[in-house]
This record gives structure tokens, C-alpha cells and sequence, in this order.
DNA sequence: TGAAGCTGATAGCTTCAGCCTATCATTGTT
DNA sequence: AACAATGATAGGCTGAAGCTATCAGCTTCA
């Protein structure tokens, strides 16, 4: 195996044409040098460079082999440059995993921020169910991860709660509670909720609201998306609960449903952000979080 | 500086994500290759993987660094197996300068063959005057040359006779000579012979025949290639000689001339292959010498 | 729950690659 | 003929890189 200590040397000769010189340059003896360059010439099996006593040429392959041999320590130096750049908190790129009912919600308040303040950071961005996300992270698929209720009892894991989203009521258009402004739990007794699938964060705290309230789930239907559920409850289908930071970005505009807030205590979800606790990165990642943090709109409980 | 050795274990288990599998694959033991990881990771300033006592996972910056090293890694071997196949003879690049005289109606004798045996081979062609050839050449720019008469007196040198080449009498239509068939020297008594610039290797010859058969050179014009001298014979300006491969190659069938070969011992040039004495390649100048012999044309003299 | 089996890290030792200084041999210059 | 410059060689020292043996943390399974 050749090595880049051999490269360096040949690449000096080649430039100065001239062994002194050229080991002044890299700073080593001339005798080193020489040496460094036999060894390049004996393993490689080609002689590099043509020595009258007088002076030193460059052989027909010298020559490819001392432009090939430039080439490769470029590569080397922007290498070593960029792994001393990447030093530089959140920089270099993030595997970011995140909930589908959440991800479009929540990233467009820090990303313009977070692109200011660490524009070196290239985010990766993956929108899974929490299971897939959990997995995703632990087998190093994923470096970071934002979901819900995050488990607490996992020490490979390290969770940091971020904030609590309120649920807010989402009601079709001369709905019996439309009437009033904001909803207590109780008030929806009786009622048929439309729910999202498993793995989206939300299913959970509406059934818990069900079952608080004494409601139920609606035997027929099931959304996929919290647009879906949006437009079944538009189209007259039933009532449903949907998160803070969606009904203020997509929900409140649309005049075909009715929206309303839940008296304090509010049923709400949890939002952590996760990451392997070996990671090498938690500093960064703890940098990500108050970032996040401070950049949460009023909608969303900061924990 | 990093090493090589530190790239080839990091690639290593970037791939295998597992220490002793990746030492076992590239022949060491694992504590050497931990030794080297943590050396690499030491030099960086950057933590490449993340060891948990149960498996090994990139960092995200490792990720990026391992994509850099198997580039890098890969175009060392690309060099390594360029320099290996670069051994066999005539392949590369070669850089051969020859006189403006020869070369265009020499080297299509044997190019293709060339090309056919040793595919390889890249020719490097550069035209010059005879003077400027030697200094290339001297002085590293060419590898090899092909010229009339080369220096015997120059031990940095090795000079390789290839062949003679005759000059052939070139005549206006109706010159009192080209009722001949062929022409004694002596039949020039008293013409006046277009001639080149210095530098063509075919000034020299030709003054010679002018001393040796009492002609002159014509006192208006000199010509600077062998196309315009020519068609300088053919306005009827005067006499001229001209070296057999262009003869062969472009004169023969300009009806506007007469050509006339000399009888025995015709004037002629010498054509030499010259290369420094020091060139590593002589072996395969030695071959290309060969090649270039047994690809003449009748019209010129092999030596 | 405790033993067995992985994992990567560490310790102690040996070898040899790489470097230095000093000097040689060749060649061109004065 | 003496001198200067150049790359190669010799001898000796240091440290990097390798090995074997072992440790320490973790998982698995009886």
C-alpha cells in the first residue's frame, strides 16, 4: 500500500523539480525524501522521475501519476477541512424524523430561523409513525426524532419534552356545540369522534378524551391524514379532535367546519424531541431543542 | 497529517459496523484497528463513530467522511493500478516532437500500426524547427524526437539512425531537365534552387548539393514550408529538391511539376530518433525505433 | 438471576518504518 | 584542477503500528 506521506513527496519533487528544495519545502531531509520516493517508485513498480545528477524530469508516467497524486491530496486536505468545519454546532447533515401530523405544522416555525442561525445544517427529513420513528433511531437510521409521548423508560434514549399541544374540537357547520365558544370535556358525551389510524400521536389522547368524557369512537370511519379527517368532518361525517399547531396553520380558515377550544385542562398531546443517548452529538441536539423551543407559537404550551 | 491506513480501517467499518469483522477483513487485529480509528477520530477533532459495547453506528459526520474516504481510497487504487498497467512498454503518454518536414508525411506510415499494438499509447505531436526540438527535449518538455542528422557529440543523448532520406530534383513544366529521366548531380550546374528557412533539416542537405554541383541558391525567395516551395516551382520561380516521403506523399501527383529522382549516390538526409540518455523508457524507445524501421516506405533508405 | 458469549478498549511488548546527521559519488563550473 | 551543487548511501535513533492477552460493559438464555 502506498501511502499519502509518499504522495506529498512525490508531489514536491514534481512541483520543484529538485530534492532539496522540495524537502525544504515539506520540511523534512533530503535524505528522507529520497527515500520516500524509492519506496513510492518500488511499490508502485514505475520510475517517477528521471535522474540526471544535475538535475530531475518528470517520466511520461511521473507525469500522470504526479497530477493523479495532486488530486488525491486535495481530496485529503478538503476532507480533513470539512471534518474541522463539521466541528461547528449543527453543521453537516441531520436525519430528522418526525410525525406526520406533525412535521408541515411544527417545522415551519424555527426552520427559516434555524437556517439563519446554522446555515452549514442540511436537514434530512422523514415523516413516519411513531413506531417506524422509534426504530428508525435506534437501529441509526435516524440521528433525532420529534414525536409524541416519547417513552420514558428507555435509558439508550434521551427525551427532552419540548411542549404540550392543546386538541382542539372540530365540529361540522350547525353542530349542536358550535354555539358556544369554548367546550368543557364533558360536553362531548355522547358524541361519535372520527379518529385517526394508530401511530400518529393523536389516536391515543382523543380515545383517553373518550373515555374521559364519555364519548366514543366512530364505528365507521377511520382518517389517515388530519386533512382527511378535516374534510369528513366538513362533509357532515361527525365531530373530531385535532391538534393546536394544524388547526392554526390549515383549520381555522376553513369556513366548512367549526373549530373550538377545550377549557383548562385542555386534552392535549406531548412533543418531545429524541435521540440515541450515546450520540456524539447531544450537545447539538440539546442546541436544537431550545432553538425549537423558542420558537413555538403561542398556540402550544412550552414545557 | 492522516494516513491512508486511517482512511482504508475507517472505510472499513463504516462498511462492516463492526470492529472486528472490519479488522478481520483487512487483515489485522481489532485492537490495531481501534488503535487506528481512534487516531483518525484524534487528528479529525471529530468523533466518526458512535460505539455502543453492543454495536457501532456512524456519526452523521462520520457518514459524510466515510463517503469522502472510500472516494479518496478508490482513487489511490486507481493510481496504483494506472502506474501497474503503465509498465507495460509503450502505453501512456509520450511526448514526441518532430521536424514540420517529416512528420506529416512520415508518421501515417506507421501510426496505425502503432495504434493497433499498443492501444495505449497516447502521442503527444509537436512540430518545431530542429534547434528547438533539441532544447525540448533537453530540457523535458518532449520525450522523444524525430530529426535530420542529430547531434553525435552529445553523451546526454542516445541517437538512433532510422533512415536515409533521398531528395528528388523538382523542375518547372518545360525545364531543359525534366526531358531526363533521373539526374546526375552535376546536371544542376548552374541552376538556382529555391530553398527552405534553416531549421528543417533540409537546408543543409541541399546547400551541400549546391556546393557539390555548382549550383546556387535562389537569391529572392526562401520558402518556409514544402507545400509553398512547391507550388513556387510550379509558377515557374525555380528548381528545387525535395525530400522523398514528401514526394511520395503529395508531389507526385501535381501535374504542374516534373519530379526527377538522382542517380546514385543520390542527396539525401539523415532521420534520427533521439532521446535523453537518462529517459527510464529507453527499452521502449528501443521498440518504437523498431516499429517506426519496419513501417518505411520503398522510397527511403532504412539504416 | 447468574453464567456464557459478544462487543470494543486497554496493556505490554516487539518490530520496523521513517527520520536525522554525516558522508559519498558524480557532474558541471570556474 | 579545484570547487560547488546534487542526489544517493550509511549508521543510528525514535516512535508508530502491529500482535497477544486481558478487561469491562452488555445481552442472552438456561
Amino acid at each position: 500500500m502506498i501511502t499519502l506521506r509518499q504522495l506529498q513527496c512525490f508531489a514536491a519533487v514534481a512541483e520543484c523539480l529538485h530534492f532539496r528544495r522540495a524537502a525544504e519545502r515539506i520540511n523534512i531531509s533530503q535524505p528522507a525524501l529520497s527515500a520516500q520516493i524509492s519506496q513510492l517508485e518500488e511499490s508502485l513498480g514505475v520510475l517517477l522521475l528521471e535522474r540526471t545528477r544535475r538535475r530531475v524530469l518528470l517520466t511520461p508516467i511521473g507525469r500522470d501519476l504526479a497530477e493523479r497524486a495532486n488530486d488525491i491530496l486535495k481530496s485529503v486536505s478538503d476532507l480533513e477541512e470539512f471534518a474541522h468545519g463539521a466541528r461547528t454546532p449543527l453543521s453537516g447533515t441531520l436525519r430528522l424524523g418526525v410525525l406526520r401530523t406533525l412535521g408541515p405544522y411544527l417545522l415551519p416555525h424555527f426552520l427559516p430561523e434555524m437556517r439563519r442561525r446554522h446555515p452549514d445544517l442540511k436537514l434530512y427529513l422523514r415523516e413516519d409513525p411513531d413506531d417506524r420513528l422509534l426504530d428508525e433511531l435506534t437501529s441509526g437510521q435516524l440521528d433525532l426524532i420529534l414525536m409524541a409521548s416519547a417513552p420514558r423508560n428507555d435509558d439508550h434514549l434521551t427525551v427532552v419534552p419540548l411542549f404540550r399541544e392543546p386538541l382542539w374540537a372540530v365540529l361540522p357547520l350547525g353542530h349542536r356545540l358550535a354555539a358556544k365558544d369554548s367546550l368543557a370535556q364533558a360536553d362531548l358525551a355522547g358524541e361519535s369522534l372520527i379518529l385517526l389510524e394508530f401511530g400518529d400521536g393523536l389516536r391515543e389522547p382523543v380515545l383517553a378524551l373518550c373515555h374521559a368524557a364519555g364519548s366514543r369512537e366512530h364505528a365507521d370511519f377511520r382518517a389517515t391524514s388530519l386533512d382527511s379527517l378535516r374534510q369528513m368532518v366538513a362533509t357532515g361525517l361527525g365531530a373530531t379532535c385535532l391538534p393546536a399547531l394544524y388547526v392554526d396553520a390549515e383549520a381555522l380558515a376553513d369556513e366548512q367546519i367549526v373549530v373550538r377550544p377545550f377549557d383548562a385542562p385542555a386534552p392535549a398531546r406531548s412533543i418531545d424531541l429524541v435521540w440515541r443517548r450515546t450520540s456524539a452529538r447531544s450537545p447539538e441536539f440539546r442546541l436544537f431543542a431550545e432553538l425549537v423551543a423558542s420558537h413555538l407559537p403561542t398556540v402550544v404550551t412550552p414545557l
